[in-house]
DNA sequence: CCAAAGTGATTGATGTGTCAATCATCTGGG
DNA sequence: CCCAGATGATTGACACATCAATCACTTTGG
C-alpha cells in the first residue's frame, strides 16, 4: 500500500470520526445520544411504534446484548417501554413512550439540519456522487446488504 | 435535504463504521485495540520513542483525560511506562516498553494489509481520488487543520 | 517575594460497547 | 408425549469515552 493510500485512509477515518463527533454533540442538546436516536428512529417508523426486540436489533444492525443494555438505560429514562410479548413468552415488545415520541420529534429537525450543514453542503455534487458510489462499493465488499434506512 | 442525500449519509456512516469494526477485529488478533495502536504508533515515531503525555494527546488528537485513563490500562499491560519528567515536575514522560515495541511491530504489517484489503483495493482509482478530495473538504469545513499523520 | 492565575496530569462518575455465559421458552424428530 | 437443541433475551465482567472536579506544580504581575 502506498503512503498516499494510507493518507487518504487516515483522512477518511478522521473526517468521518469528526463528523460523528460534531453531530453527536449537536444531538446532545436534545439530551439524546446517537444511539438513542437510532433506536427512537427505528421505533418511530415501526408499525404501531412497537417492535420485537430482536427485530429492532436486526433493523439497526446491533448486537442483541448491546440493544438489551441500551434499552435498559432508555427504559430508566422513560423513553421506551418493554412489555411481555403475547405470542412468545420469551420475547419482549419494545414501544415508544409519549415522552420518547416527544423527545424524538423535537430532536429530528435540528439533527437533519446539522447533517445537511456539516455533510451535504460541504461537498460538490460530483464529490457527492463519488462518495455515494465509493461508500456503496466498499460496503458491498464487506458483504453487507445495505438496505437503505431513511427517516 | 433530499432523501437521496440522507441515504448517502447513512451509507457513508454505516460503511466507515463497518470498516472500523472489521479492522478493529483484525487488530485484536494482536491483542491490541485501535486505540492502543494509535498510541503505540505515535510513540514509535517519536524521538527516542518517548513523549510528554500532553504532546502525545495533541499528536493523536485525544482529550487528556481519555489518554490518561488509557495509558493507565496500557501501563498495567506493560506496553508503555510513565516516568516523572526531569524539567517539569508536573509532567509525565510516556515511553514504549520493549514488550510494547515488540507487540506493535508484530501488529503493524497485518494491519496495513487489512487496510489495503478492506479499503484501498475496494475502490477504483477515480473513486479513491474523489474520496480523498471529499474527505479533505469535509474536514476543512470542520475547521480542523488536518496535519497528515502517516505511519 | 508571593498570591493568583494558568498548566500538566489524574481521578471518579456515568454512559456506552463487546464478549461469553446464562436462563427461559419454544419446537421438531423419535 | 418428551427432551435435545434452537431461539429470544438478559446478565456480568470488562474495556472504553466524556465530563467535571481535583491536585500539584509553574508562571507571572504587583
Amino acid at each position: 500500500m502506498t503512503s498516499h493510500e494510507l493518507a487518504i485512509w487516515r483522512s477518511l477515518i478522521d473526517t468521518t470520526g469528526e463528523l460523528r463527533r460534531v453531530l453527536g454533540a449537536e444531538l446532545q442538546e436534545s439530551s439524546l445520544s446517537p444511539a438513542d436516536y437510532q433506536v427512537l428512529l427505528a421505533l418511530s417508523e415501526a408499525k404501531d411504534r412497537r417492535m420485537r426486540s430482536s427485530e429492532l436489533a436486526k433493523t439497526i444492525d446491533w448486537e442483541r446484548s448491546r440493544l438489551s443494555h441500551h434499552l435498559g438505560r432508555m427504559e430508566l429514562r422513560r423513553l421506551i417501554r418493554r412489555d411481555d410479548c403475547a405470542t412468545d413468552s420469551r420475547g419482549a415488545e419494545v414501544s415508544l413512550t409519549d415522552e420518547g415520541r416527544r423527545v424524538f420529534r423535537r430532536a429530528t429537525a435540528p439533527h437533519m439540519r446539522a447533517i445537511k450543514r456539516h455533510f451535504a453542503d460541504a461537498l460538490t455534487p460530483a464529490q457527492f456522487e463519488a462518495l455515494a458510489e465509493g461508500a456503496g462499493r466498499a460496503a458491498s465488499r464487506e458483504s453487507r446488504l445495505d438496505v437503505p434506512r431513511c427517516p
